[in-house]
This record gives C-alpha cells, structure tokens and sequence, in this order.
DNA sequence: TTACAATCTCTAGCTGCTGTAGGAGCAAGC
DNA sequence: GCTTGCTCCTACAGCAGCTAGAGATTGTAA
C-alpha cells in the first residue's frame, strides 16, 4: 500500500508518517523502482500503536519504549505496566492542576466583573496580584 | 533592579526575561552605561502579570491583549472578561479530554495486567486496538 | 590583584508535528 | 501521444514558549 492509502487507513497525514519515519518510530518502508514507499498490514498497526499511544498522551520517547518491549512477546510485562502507570499518575497531577485552574477562571469570571471599566475589571485584577 | 533582581521578585528565569522583552511581552528597559537592564517596580507587577496569566494558561498572545486592556483604564471590561471566559470554556473542553483519559489509562492499570508476558500484556493490548 | 558572579549577545535546541517550495511519477480522458 | 490533475518525492522553515550554551565583558569582594 502507498502512503496515502497508509494515512487514510490510519486517519493520520502522510507528513507525519514520514515525520515517525524519520525519527525511527517508524520503520524505513521497501520503496517501488521509482522510489515510492510502500507498506503492509504491519505498517498500519504499527502505526496505529503509535496514533493510540498519543492520543494516550504517551510521549514519543515512551512510545518507543512500549514499542520496543511489544516487539519482544516472551519479556515480562511488568515494564510495560509501569509506563503506564507512571503515565496516569501525570496524568492525574495534570487533571488536579488544570481543575484547580478551572475554579479560579471561573470565580473570576462569575465574580460580577463587566458592569464597568478596565480600571475595576475583577479579570484583571486577579491575574495582576501576586503569585501565589 | 538589575535583572536578577526581576527575576527572584518574579520568580522568574533571567533568560525568560530577556525573552519576554525580545518578543515585546516586556517594554524595552533602561540601560545603565555599560549597557545592562535595568527595572522598576511597574516592572516587577508587569512581569507577574505575564506570569500569572501564564499560570493561569492564558496563551502570550491573550496576554498581549489583556495587557493593551489593562493599560486603558477607562475603557469598559467587557472585552478581558470575554477573553477569560473563552479561556475558561477551553479549559473545560480540557479537562473532560483529560479526564476520559484518566477513565482509560486507569481501566488499562486495573486489568491486572504484569502476570505474565509481553504477548499477553493488556496494556499493550489496550494501546495496540485500532482507533475508536 | 585576582577570583568569581552576574550580565551581555547570539544561536541552537526542545516536542510533535505542519506547511511550503519545487520537482517527478502515474493514470485517465481526449 | 498529450495534457490534466492527483499523488508522491526531498529538503527545509516554522509554530509555542521557553531553555541552555558559548564566549565576551563588567562589577564586586577578599
């Protein structure tokens, strides 16, 4: 299969295949006479790993790592499992930030603000104090 | 206040500073005759905006905006607290996205998955499925 | 005086792509 | 056979928001 018929069988760019190509998520594909990459089945669930471990919000680099233990299938899963794990615990810490974050944008914005002008703008003057 | 000064007040990097200035965050400073920055304190409350509104993941370029408002007093408010609550609106698009991928990272860590092998692995497994 | 800290400018790097320029290949319709 | 239009190729620049380094200069304390 060609690059493109890859993308759209991953719903992902034909750019960004060749981006995973280049930095070595992807393998260098067979190439036809004229120098078209072509891909197998493989390709697409390789690709498809890659896709799902993002829209994950796995880094790259974990990615390569998840890559490289699936590709050895008698290893313990253990360091698999604590990417994972280590991965929700970011993810968690992520979620505390940005709900805290949410409560103050929305007391800012629930605070009455916009009867009058930039000098009583509540807006404002919550971001202008101090840090925290 | 010379610009470490700025950036203890501030809590801020001195390189971040000088960025800041380079893309116009910051107004340019005074120079002392052997050519270094220096600042005053609507400095120091300037920076700390930026760098509340930061905090708060207002992008540089609604900082921007929110601090040509500020600089207008007398100008009505509705336009920052427009910016705020379109912020919020994406933060909350954020945090739903963010919280489903709690839901399915913390279902892949709860499979009891690190039984056995890689090839039985559920964590791979739940990363490998094509795309939903 | 000498050492060391702080500052300066300039440039490149990070992540994860995306977009552009300027070509070449390939199938279909005329 | 020729043109049209799509796909593909390489190579490189750009996005956000910084951060880090090289290499030079200045200020200050012992």
């Amino acid at each position: 299969m060609k690059i493109g018929e890859l993308a759209r069988a991953t719903a992902t760019k034909v750019t960004t295949i060749r981006f995973y190509e280049q930095i070595g998520v992807l393998e260098t594909p067979e190439r036809t006479s004229s120098g078209r990459r072509t891909y197998g089945d493989g390709d697409v669930d390789r690709l498809n790993f890659v896709r799902n471990g993002r829209r994950l919000g796995f880094s790259i680099e974990e990615i390569r790592s998840l890559l490289a233990l699936a590709d050895q299938p008698e290893r313990d899963c253990a360091e698999a499992a604590e990417i994972a794990a280590r991965h929700l615990v970011g993810v968690e810490d992520r979620l505390r930030q940005l709900s805290a974050l949410r409560d103050e944008l929305s007391a800012m914005s629930a605070s009455g603000c916009c009867a009058r002008t930039m000098a009583e703008c509540r807006v404002i003057q919550a971001i202008a104090r101090p840090a925290a």
